[in-house]
DNA sequence: GGCGAATCGTGAATCAGATTCAAAAATTAA
DNA sequence: TTAATTTTTGAATCTGATTCACGATTCGCC
């Protein structure tokens, strides 16, 4: 069935197209100007056509978090193959990366926000949903990896915690200065200066709090801003 | 001048009205399908009328969340009553009062979470925005006044943050663990069972990193189930 | 009270843009 | 080559937010 394949290939190839476009747009516009009619257009197909790959707008904007999730899955690939550094090196350099992520792909990042909300979430087709779950798998594998290898190496201790319920830790903790600081204004109005520095901060307080070994001095800003430029020299030597 | 005043105070009732008829739409078929024109039809107002006090449907969102915000602070305003407890204790009751005002008001939840986004922040008036911040005042004050108590009782130390961004810590938390468990099937993809109590448990453990006295031990799920419960019962009475 | 000016409320009309679907085109099968 | 099937098309539909010209109301002043 060499002509099946095809038309698959090709069908995946023109759903690429059209999310490369949505994301073209998305550079010129932000996401909230996007346009069905105008990205179909822009690669040369009717309106119902994008609608074949799509079964709304929310759905392809999922889609195209989904896509920009590659990137992302890309940078904890960097920290997995980063064995230099203790485990607890590790998770924290997670965390850098992430952070990094986000500074550098302001769009991507208030568009997971936008489609990680309810609302939007629940718009989109269950097969899209299935998918976004499916590709924070690897992130899930990587993140625990570490974990486990913690355990392993006696760094860290479970106390009745699985390696992914010891994971949501120091993502929670990721995750809500994310969403704080995407609330505009609400640091400048909470008098704090420094939101980078107050994230590492948190993320070594959650690990020490966690009991993972070597402990950090939370005060010893120094030696905090030192790992931090070793992280991002050592690990995420392409950004 | 006392007719300016009324006038005023007329025009506060107005919107009153039109927030009260608003969230009466969103109890009855979620906030997204609520439309400017049946607010305002159910107030006996034209259209055009709702527009003089909001600038946009996303304007009006922000306002009802910042109204419903009310009864949030209400919760924290609780837990300053509660003088029994221990530094420690009272923050950790802002995190139980924080996830079970979530519980029981998702409309409301998902709603916050839905402005918070940039997209809609963004599209909201300044002055609003403006309103949104304020309101949350009282929170940041009644979170920073715990913890600035526990600096002087020696519970805890600052190690250079001030009491606000120390407080930044359980907040993003609990932000955190909130944002997570509002992606429907996220949790159940991780395998993770007991979401509430995994974020007891975060909770726990950050403050415990932060070196929040008198320690917990993280393992003893008995003694956090009855602090729990505890605080159900003596701080949140009318829940 | 009466008058013009200013403000307010109205809701039909406008506008934007997502979504649909009947017809046309292309492809496949016989 | 023709008929059946699938795919594509894009104009038409539909929903619902937003606007604005108009009439009603109130205000300040005489």
């Amino acid at each position: 069935m060499s002509t099946k394949e095809r038309k698959q290939r090709e069908f995946a190839e023109r759903e690429e197209r059209f999310l490369a476009a949505a994301e073209a747009c998305i550079r010129e516009e932000g996401f909230l100007n996007l346009q069905m009619a105008r990205i179909a257009r822009l690669c040369d197909y009717a309106t119902g056509t994008l609608y074949q790959h799509f079964s709304s707008k929310e759905d392809l904007l999922l889609a195209l978090a989904n896509r920009g999730n590659e990137a992302h899955v890309e940078l904890f690939r960097q920290v997995q193959r980063w064995t230099a550094g203790s485990t607890r090196d590790r998770m924290f350099a997670i965390a850098v990366g992430d952070f990094d992520f986000a500074q550098r792909n302001p769009e991507h990042t208030k568009l997971l926000q936008y489609v990680h909300t309810r609302a939007v979430w629940e718009s989109a087709s269950p097969q899209r949903r299935e998918q976004a779950l499916t590709c924070t798998g690897p992130v899930g594998e990587i993140v625990t990896g570490i974990v486990r290898e913690a355990l392993e190496a006696g760094e860290l201790e479970a106390r009745g915690l699985s390696p992914m319920e010891l994971a949501c830790g120091p993502w929670s903790v990721c995750e809500g200065m994310q969403a704080l600081s995407q609330v505009q204004g609400l640091f400048e109005a909470l008098r704090i200066e420094d939101p980078e520095r107050l994230r590492f901060r948190q993320v070594v307080n959650h690990l020490n709090g966690m009991g993972w070994q070597p402990l950090w001095d939370p005060a010893d800003q120094a030696a905090l801003e030192q790992l931090v430029s070793r992280i991002r020299t050592e690990v995420f030597t392409d950004l």
